[in-house]
DNA sequence: GTAGGGTTAG
């Protein structure tokens, strides 16, 4: 009889004979029913058998509801894994740690405190176990008082010696931006406990969290003590190379690959591509893309996001039918880059027709298509669209029309955007210079200078603007107006306007929101960081084949992109210049974004 | 019976 139940097929027939039939035979002993939870995956099965399981008197009961929780925990089901939790009778460490796992995992960390401090109450002491599951909530809460107060836990119950609970403390430290006490923690390990997952959680918390000079550093230093690096470790430097724009220093990774014979695989090759996109060198992404033996979804929507952003839509779409003709599934990444290539070009028809595609739009999507129409001017319609909307706009849809509308000077709707995006994100400065912008370009200082005024009351900064210029694996860095030790490359600079100006570039001087008289406004413009680096690149790199790339961390202003433009035809030199939207390829006097960005 | 590191966008 039991011998039956355990097959699936028999437990259909259960079922179905249960419909039939008021009441079919349970299992009678722990086997049984333990055979009856492996086969059974639907929650309605696991709710059958947990009613069963409460009508007997088996003296393993406890066991079997472990069972049945791990169950519910896989399917998932928290909330009923939770009520059966609460039933039962004093659970062991084991569970409560399975159970803060599963809140952990399932994206649920506020949760996952809230049940250790249950534990901690009822007076279980946690494990090696407990931690590393604690961190990881604490980490994803963005909570640094939370994680140095469980940090001093750690250290109470003499865990803090554990290899794995110690990676995850410095995991948490970088995540939530102390790199400092994250280093702290590493620094303290003895060289043999510094084992390879040790230095690669680091360098690829460094990575992540936005500190890629940082994890460069740390992995040329555990090259130099002897570590090394395999598949994960390069998939974190060369994303950071991708990060910083270094192109140099990621071919050079990239030859290493091929020639030490470095562990390589679809992650690797697909941060390579990537690598390379960032760079702006979509000539080598393609011929690594070509020579891929395994190309994942990962690495086709990164190369159709990489032309995109290039400048070279056409491309862009017909590797996404390309991609379908192969029998790729695209993802909801895919169709970011789909809709993003239609956005930097202006093809609202194709975008509307990709979008119409889609399923199961994000709150991404919307904020894109609202890009797509604003940005080609289709203003009104962009409002209409987020107003039709099926899910709530989040403030990255506000925000696209906030854009559109300092592009296309439309003060009354980029206002009404304004509100709803402070409102939903009043802590992003680049929405308030955005707004800042459109009341500049109306002239409107004193509403520039209230938007400043409570910029400043509320603590919010605007990022300094800078661009970078990699030479010989260095990343160097201007800022505008900086004066370093650099006049050579001020008289580069002052030599170069002269001979602009008799071809006919003069400084737009629009970009300068300040109201001061138009001389001061040329003086600012005059040093912009892009302008530094390109006179730096100028000086520096002599070679006249060799593109200068610069790397901007903000939106490239209307005069540096002329002036670029009058750069590349005066001296037939390319530039590449990325900024924080997409690159500007600058080539004998145009710019292959043609001038809509 | 439970634990640490990786790719696209945001």
């Amino acid at each position: 009889m039991i011998a039956r139940i355990t097959s699936p097929v028999n437990i259909c027939t259960l079922t179905h004979l249960r419909s039939l039939h008021a009441s079919p035979p349970p299992p009678t002993d722990k086997a049984g029913f333990a055979a009856l939870l492996q086969s059974a995956s639907r929650r309605a099965h696991l709710k059958q058998i947990h009613a069963l399981l409460l009508t007997t008197g088996l003296s393993h009961k406890n066991s079997l509801l472990t069972q049945l929780l791990l169950s519910l925990i896989s399917i998932p089901d928290m909330a009923y894994a939770r009520r059966l939790f609460d039933d039962m009778h004093k659970p062991r460490v084991f569970l409560w740690n399975t159970l803060i796992r599963a809140y952990a995992r399932s994206n649920l960390p506020g949760d996952a405190i809230a049940l250790y401090h249950d534990m901690r109450r009822l007076g279980v002491r946690p494990d090696n176990f407990t931690f590393p599951f604690v961190l990881k909530a604490c980490a994803d809460l963005l909570d640094v008082w939370l994680g140095m107060a469980v940090h001093s836990l750690v250290i109470k119950f003499r865990l803090v010696c554990d290899a794995i609970v110690r990676t995850e403390l410095m995991i948490m430290y970088a995540k939530l931006g102390a790199c400092d006490s994250a280093e702290n923690i590493f620094e303290s390990m003895s060289s043999g406990s510094k084992d390879l997952v040790a230095w690669n959680a680091l360098i690829s918390s460094f990575t992540q969290s936005g500190h890629a000079d940082k994890a460069l550093r740390l992995f040329h230093r555990m090259e130099s003590a002897g570590v090394k690096p395999d598949s994960i470790t390069l998939v974190s430097a060369i994303s950071s190379c991708a990060y910083l724009g270094c192109l140099e220093q990621g071919r050079r990774l990239h030859r290493r690959i091929k020639e030490e014979m470095l562990g390589s695989n679809v992650f690797v090759e697909n941060a390579l591509l990537d690598m390379y996109a960032k760079c702006g060198s979509m000539e080598e992404a393609s011929k690594l893309f070509r020579e891929m033996q395994q190309k994942s979804v990962v690495s086709w929507s990164t190369m159709i996001g990489g032309y995109a952003v290039n400048g070279d839509s056409h491309r862009a779409l017909s590797l996404f039918s390309r991609m379908q003709d192969d029998g790729v599934q695209p993802n909801h990444v895919t169709y970011l880059a789909v809709l993003s290539a239609c956005s930097h070009a202006g093809l609202v028809r194709e975008g509307k027709e990709y979008f119409g595609r889609m399923l199961d739009p994000k709150v991404e999507h919307y904020a894109t298509m609202v890009d797509l129409l604003g940005r080609s001017g289709h203003l009104e319609e962009a409002y209409s669209f987020i107003k039709s909307m099926s899910i709530e706009p989040d403030a990255g849809v506000w925000g696209a029309l906030l854009g559109a509308c300092t592009i296309h000077h439309d003060l009354e709707l980029g206002q009404l955007a304004a509100d709803e995006v402070l409102r939903l994100a009043p802590e992003i400065p680049s929405y308030r210079v955005l707004l800042s912008n459109i009341y500049a370009a109306s002239g409107r200082w004193d509403d520039v200078e209230k938007v400043r005024e409570n910029m400043r009351g509320n603590h919010v900064r605007k990022a300094a603007a800078y661009s970078s210029v990699e030479l010989d694996g260095e990343v160097y860095l201007f800022r505008e107006g900086s004066h370093g030790p650099w006049r050579e490359i001020y008289k580069k600079l002052d030599e170069l306007t002269t001979v602009l100006r008799g071809m006919g570039y003069e400084p737009i001087t629009g970009v300068v929101l300040h109201d001061v008289e138009s001389e001061e406004k040329e003086a600012a413009v005059r040093t912009h960081s892009e302008k530094l680096a390109i006179a730096f690149g100028l000086t520096r790199m002599k070679s006249a084949g060799t593109p200068i790339r610069i790397m901007k961390n903000l939106r490239v202003c209307n005069d540096c992109h002329t002036f670029s433009k009058y750069v590349s035809k005066a001296l037939g030199r390319d530039i590449i210049m990325r900024d924080k939207n997409r690159f500007h390829h600058f080539k004998d006097g145009e710019c292959s974004c043609r001038d809509f960005w």
